[in-house]
DNA sequence: TTCATAAATCAACATAATGTTCATTATTTG
DNA sequence: CAAATAATGAACATTATGTTGATTTATGAA
């Protein structure tokens, strides 16, 4: 946002911010357009127009903004050291930054994530989760102070077999379907560290 | 498709099918609508109608099948056996046969991942990937046979992260940020089959 | 406080897509 | 072949877009 001198200006912008928002929450993004938003937001349709070229660069605006400060959270880097120390029951300094962020944003974010993903990308993940927590060991998801709750292993497990598949996707499939599977089994197995590693598991604790 | 009986109903769907997806390939998914989708089919405007009742419509009919379609793909258990078992290179077999499957249907999926996500969650997830990047060990990932290319390794953990963090979102936020993280950083640090055992690395070979 | 400046309003417009209709033509199947 | 039904073509009301120009209103600098 260049310019916000004018008063006036700041109270439409903030007006228009306001409707989109309220709007998307209750229509979802497919249901937004200029005339309601304009209506909801109490102004002139003309009016939108003097600040925005249309709603996909109100959107841009928006995302800009957050964006932007997600990119000025500090980068505290945590290397390798973590693989190789003992157990520490702390969590990395840089996620917790991201994570904290993401919850004050929390209506934005809210929002992104509802509106994230094609209706046949839900259908898909939704058949992958299934599938995997029919191989999930329960019993062994004991209730104690150490553990992760499962729906929460499930949710990592999928996205990231969702998130191998789509990079293959979108490096063209060179790789053969056979290579993939085997990429992702041994991610699984061993974990993305073990293998960013290149390690064995019994070489894990020197 | 319930009727496919009349030789026109067939020709007329294979065009609309056809047409569907070269448009989607160069214009997008927003750039589809019936005008120029039955301009491209080379079929009467009203002939759309005759069959789906909207684009929408038609886009259901056409993920139904594929769906459907995976949906009967067997499933082979492959239990916690593999994680006590020595070190086989072999992937599991319901992932290959899924790999496969979308190997073949590759030019839905190839639409499909290109349309899925925000705009906006294309720059998170460029965010999220730029700064694992970072912290990769790269001098330890060593060409050899056993190695996985540590783009994937990056779309792994990307991908596992956002998803995490999506679950806590739909869940309505009801944890605290700092316990996300560590669940987060477990989930990294142990790989997901660990974390679900909840075993500490030393544990993982019987 | 005044007043030039800029923002917002209002009404009107052309354009383009939607979904529906109905009479007509063409094709298919038994 | 003939009955059934699919596809066509043209028209229609509706709705949203983005733009324009004249007018009113609010702002902030002097």
């Amino acid at each position: 946002m260049e310019k916000a001198a004018d008063l006036r200006v700041i109270r439409t912008r903030k007006l228009i911010d306001e409707a989109f928002l309220s709007l998307v929450e209750e229509k979802g993004l497919a249901g937004v357009n200029v005339r309601s938003l304009t209506a909801k937001a109490g102004i002139n349709r003309g009016t939108f127009y003097l600040h925005y070229q249309d709603i996909y660069d109100l959107m841009d605006k928006i995302e800009d903004q957050i964006i932007e400060e997600m990119d000025r959270l500090p980068v505290r880097s945590e290397p390798e050291q973590l693989l190789t120390s003992g157990y520490v029951e702390e969590p990395f300094p840089s996620i917790v930054e991201f994570i904290r962020f993401m919850n004050e944003q929390h209506r934005f974010f809210a929002i992104f994530f509802a509106q994230d993903g094609t209706a046949f990308g839900k259908r898909l993940k939704a058949l992958i989760r299934s599938r995997m927590y029919e191989k999930l060991p329960r019993q062994v998801l004991s209730p104690d102070a150490l553990s992760v709750p499962d729906e929460y292993i499930v949710a990592y497990f999928s996205s990231a077999h969702f998130g191998v598949i789509r990079h293959w996707f979108e490096t063209g499939r060179i790789l053969p379907p056979e290579q993939v599977a085997l990429i992702l089994t041994r991610l699984v197995r061993d974990g993305p560290l073990m293998t960013a590693f290149n390690r064995k598991p019994e070489q894990q604790l020197k």
